[in-house]
DNA sequence: CCTGGCACTCGATCTCAGTGAGTGCCAACT
DNA sequence: AGTTGGCACTCACTGAGATCGAGTGCCAGG
C-alpha cells in the first residue's frame, strides 16, 4: 500500500529533520531508515506529499522539511507512546520526592520539566475555584484590625489584613467566627463566595454591632478566593534551553521571552487544559499569538482525579522531539498529581 | 592639559561606543564631539590610552573600544549625575503608587526598573534578618494541629503548619500563646529566635505538659524567620532585553538565562548592598563568575534610612549607559524606600 | 605640543567559478 | 500501476582573489 509508505516517509522526514535540524533528501533517507525503496520512488511519495502541504523545500534543489500541518500529521497518527527510560523515571521520583509543600512541588516540576525535554518549562500553580475550604480563622491583632486566615484543600493559605473603623468585641469576633465557619467550610470556592455574600446585613440593617466587620471579612475573603493573583500564577523554569535556538533569533526569541514574564499570556498559551490524562499538542501557528508561529507548546492538566486542577507543559520550537516531549509531560503530571494526592 | 584632554576622549570613546556599538575611529570622535583639536592629535592620545590599558582595538586598523578598565574610570571620574526627565519621574509615580501589597511593590519595581533601563531587572524581597517581629499568633485547627502565624515589621506574613502528636489543652495552648508573645514581640529577628529558643524545656524536662508543643511551634517559628526562601528570593524582569544582545549570543546571553534562573547565584552578583544612598556598579570580570564576564551590574540597596533591608539592580553588558542606568537604579530605589515607609 | 600628510594594515564586501546535494522527469522494467 | 535507474538541471554554499576604505602609526613642519 503506497498510502502507508507516504506516512512512513513523512514520519522518517519529521524524525530525521528534528534529530539533524538540516532539511533532509531523498537519499539520506533511505540510507537511514529501512525504507525497502530506492530514492527515487521516495521522491515521488515526497512529491506527492507536498503537493498535501505536508512538508515543502525552503529552496529548490534543497531536503524537505515539515510544515506545521506535516508535524500535525506526525503527532496525531504517527507517533507511538515512547516510554521513559528508567533513568528518566528515576530522575522523575528523586526530583519531587523531597518536596515539602505545595510551592515547592510546582518549582521542582518546572525545573524537572525544563531537564527533561530541554525546553522551556511552564507549570500553573493549582487553580483555588475547584478546590474546597478546609478553614477560616479570625485573628484579632488589636481590637481594630483582624488577620483573616484562608485554608484551602490545596494547603494554599491565603491571608489578609482587615482593619476595622471602631473596635470589635472578643464576643462579636467569636459569633461572626462560627457563623464564617459554618457558612463556608468544606464548601467549593464557588459556593463558599455565595454563602459568604448572603451574611452581609443589607444596608437597612447596617446598624447591628459588628456589621461593618462582617461586611470587611467577607470582602477579603472573598477577594482571596478569587484572588486573580493564585489563579494566574505560574512558574517558568529552563528559559536558558532558548540559547539553543541559535538561528532565528529576534523572531523567535524574543516574543517568547516576552510571554514569559506575561502570565496571563502564558496561561492562554497552555490553553485549557483537557481532561487529565490527554497531552495536547498546539503546533505553530495552531496557537493565538502571531509572534509565536514557530513555537509548539505540549501540555496537560494535573491534579487530583478528573477534575484537574491546573496545567502544565513546555514551550519549544515546531521543530522538537513531541514523542518524548510528550511522554515527559505526561509523566510529570500524573507524578505530580499523586504526589498531591497524598498530601 | 592634555591629561584632561585624554579624559575628554576617553568620555566621548565610551559615549559613542555605547550608543553606536561600534569601534569608534578618531576622525568621528572630532566631528560628533566639540574637541577641538584635529584627529591627529586625538589619535595620539589614544595611544596612550591603549597604552594605559583603557582602550584597545580588536584589531589593527579599526576604531577603539573601551576596556573594563576605562569602563571604571569612566563611572568613577567621568560621569556627571544625569537628573531623570520629568516624564521618567511621572512614569516611576504611576507605576509604583497603584501597589497594594509588598509583593506588589516588588513585582511593579522590577517591571518599572526593567523598562526604564532597557535591561534586565532583578529585585530582591526585603531580607527578614533586619526586621522586627510584630506579632505572633496560634490558632488550633484542630487540637492536634497549630497553625502558627508571623507577622513581622516590613508587612510579611509566613504561616506553618505544626502536627502534635498529642492534642493540646485550650489553657496550654493560651499559656504558650502569651509567652511567646512576651519574648518575640518588638524583637529584631535574631534576638527574636535566640529568645525563643530559650523557651525550649531542656531534655530531662520534657515530660511538663506542652513541651512538645513549645518545641515545634519554636521550631516553626524560628524556621519560618531565617527561612531561605524568604532571605534569598528575587524578582527578575525583562529577560526579552536579552534579545537585543544580537551577537556574542552563546557567549554572553546562555549564562546569564542560567543565572537568572538561580536565585542563589543572582543575589551573590547583585553583591552585599552598599550604603542606601551608593550606587555600586561591577564591570565585566570584576564579577564573582567568569561567564559573566561581558556583563556589569549597576545595583543599590533599598529600604528605610541606613538599615538598607535589600538589593535591586540591573544586568547588562559592559556596553551600556551607565550614566543613565545608575540614575534610574537611585531613582527607583528611592521611590520604593519611600513606598516602603509609608506603608 | 599640535597638525597635515602619507604609507600601510586589514576587516568587510563583492564577484565568480566550482562543487555537490537534491530535484523532476522520463523511459524501461516488473 | 507502481517502481526504478538514468540524466539533465537548479541553486545554495564555499573559497579564492580583487577591491575598498576606515582607521592607524609615524614623521616632519608649524
Amino acid at each position: 500500500m503506497q498510502e502507508d509508505r507516504r506516512l512512513a516517509v513523512l514520519r522518517a522526514i519529521v524524525e530525521d529533520y528534528v534529530s539533524t535540524e538540516e532539511p533532509v533528501g531523498s537519499k539520506a533517507l533511505v540510507e537511514r531508515h529501512g525504507l525497502g525503496v530506492s530514492p527515487a520512488t521516495v521522491r515521488n511519495d515526497m512529491a506527492v506529499l507536498e503537493e498535501e502541504g505536508y512538508i515543502t523545500q525552503p529552496h529548490t534543489s534543497a531536503g524537505r522539511v515539515p510544515t506545521d500541518k506535516g508535524y500535525r500529521m506526525f503527532v496525531d497518527r504517527l507517533t507511538t507512546v515512547k516510554p521513559l527510560s528508567s533513568a528518566e523515571k528515576r530522575a522523575i521520583s528523586s526530583f519531587l520526592d523531597g518536596a515539602v509543600d505545595l510551592d515547592d512541588v510546582v518549582q521542582r516540576s518546572v525545573r524537572l520539566l525544563s531537564q527533561l525535554t530541554r525546553q522551556v518549562a511552564v507549570v500553573q500553580y493549582p487553580t483555588l475555584s475547584s478546590s474546597t475550604v478546609r478553614h477560616v480563622e479570625l485573628v484579632a491583632l488589636t481590637p481594630e484590625r483582624l488577620l483573616v486566615v484562608l485554608i484551602l484543600s490545596t494547603g494554599r493559605v491565603e491571608q489578609r489584613l482587615v482593619e476595622l473603623s471602631s473596635p470589635l468585641a472578643d464576643d462579636d469576633l467569636a459569633t461572626l467566627r462560627s457563623r464564617l465557619l459554618l457558612v463556608a467550610t468544606g464548601q467549593r470556592i464557588a459556593d463558599a463566595v455565595a454563602g459568604l455574600r448572603a451574611l452581609v446585613p443589607a444596608d437597612d440593617a447596617a446598624a447591628q454591632p459588628g456589621a461593618e466587620a462582617t461586611g470587611a471579612v467577607v470582602e477579603a475573603l472573598c477577594e482571596a478566593m478569587s484572588d486573580h493573583r493564585s489563579d494566574h500564577r505560574v512558574a517558568v523554569g529552563g528559559a536558558a534551553n532558548l540559547a539553543r535556538y541559535g538561528d532565528s533569533f529576534d523572531s523567535a526569541v524574543r516574543p517568547l521571552l516576552e510571554a514569559l514574564e506575561e502570565h496571563v499570556v502564558l496561561l492562554k498559551l497552555l490553553g485549557e487544559a483537557g481532561s487529565s490524562g490527554m497531552v495536547t499538542v498546539r503546533i505553530g501557528a495552531e496557537g493565538p499569538y502571531e509572534e509565536l508561529a514557530s513555537t509548539s507548546v505540549v501540555s496537560t492538566g494535573y491534579g487530583p482525579e478528573d477534575q484537574s486542577l491546573a496545567t502544565l507543559g513546555i514551550v519549544g520550537p515546531t521543530r522538537m522531539d513531541y514523542p518524548g516531549t510528550m511522554a515527559a509531560v505526561r509523566a510529570v503530571a500524573r507524578y505530580v498529581t499523586r504526589i498531591l494526592d497524598e498530601a
